[in-house]
DNA sequence: ACCGTAAGAGAACGTTCGTTTTCGAGAATA
DNA sequence: TATTCTCGAAAACGAACGTTCTCTTACGGT
């Protein structure tokens, strides 16, 4: 009983963090904060994260294993490779579509703290790192050659930003647009030089 | 005299600010931490910005004007309009190299204070607009139709994160290889569905 | 019923930060 | 020379933050 209460309590303390870290940037968040919106003393709170740094590691690697879990999932509803190579800037386009939406939590937390904390930056870089082995994934499921993985990432990364800064989930689409260009020559083979 | 002397100063405080700013994040920067590097003593610090929030504003329309500057420059060393149009990614090429780059100081700045900060939100907004009319005018200059625009944004933006985080500038490489794809197939008009 | 313990609410502490004020020295003016 | 003004160095102030501590209450075991 003990732990379970323990378990929801962590799970109701991460469930305020992120959305109040994702929502304002960290470092705009105080404990207090996370204490009201959590409605978790301090006390507990500092028994089950015993720093702010702590939460803020936790909170982004829960965060990373859900995204991608969400992301996999959703792709998982396409059969076709082709489909489901594609079916990410689907994705992301209901995902650019939430109305909190507020650009990709990981470049957030690098650009704010990658600089001065390792352990945000080693983070972010796994994050990116796992994203691109998923994709590298699909990429080869659609039989495509390995270097189209680069560019579906930048396609990917460059739209989270830009739907982020303009507010509007349009990118997702244009990013979608570019990557089928791309499949479709990979898949020819063009090789020429301009 | 005056004049000249306070423009200096004001020059020596943005110096200091962009340095400390881009390199560390905006929030963990303090006001004394840009006197103790401008060597411009607090009173006057507070004649010239009236408070931080003006210094950020100011370094980041500063850094504006400076950075599409610099690129066009470069651009502007090329003659041919499809090759003006790939060597911005050779430029951000040179960016991504440089030891101190941190990523897109608007992107971060946004990422930080985006959601608090409505000047700081149009800043980078209205930054990344401009960036998006340059590459518009690219494009056009290049005979290539209008949506490749959207296209070629996102693969930039795409490159500024992913080298930030990755640490190494090849993003800048693949992404114009897929900008020459992209390019070369609207050139050619291609039009199907998949 | 009694005692020990845990736990919540919130005060308190020490630090940092943005901003303002004070103080003292030096230059300009009458 | 006496006085006013300017300006740099740094102290000071008030708020906010991360973290710890205190006090009170309520519950569990005997």
């Amino acid at each position: 009983m003990i732990e379970v209460e323990l378990e929801t309590t962590e799970q109701r303390i991460l469930d305020a963090a992120e959305e109040l870290f994702y929502g304002q940037g960290i470092q705009l968040v105080g404990m207090d904060a996370i204490r009201t919106a959590s409605g978790v003393p301090l006390k507990r709170l500092y028994q089950i994260f015993p720093s702010k740094n702590s939460l803020v590691e936790a909170y982004l690697k829960r965060r990373d294993a859900r995204w991608l879990h969400d992301l996999a999932q959703y792709v998982d509803s396409y059969d076709s490779p082709t489909q489901r190579m594609l079916a990410v800037f689907d994705w992301l386009f209901l995902w650019f579509s939430e109305p909190d939406y507020r650009g990709c939590g990981f470049i957030n937390s690098f650009g704010e703290l990658g600089a001065t904390s390792q352990a945000v930056a080693d983070i972010a870089k796994a994050h990116k790192d796992a994203f691109r082995r998923y994709l590298a994934d699909l990429v080869a499921a659609a039989d495509a050659p390995t270097w189209l993985t680069d560019q579906v990432v930048l396609l990917a990364e460059g739209a989270m930003t830009t739907a982020a800064i303009s507010g509007s989930p349009e990118p997702a689409r244009h990013a979608k647009d570019a990557a089928r260009i791309l499949l479709r020559t990979a898949h020819a083979g063009v090789v020429t030089a301009v």
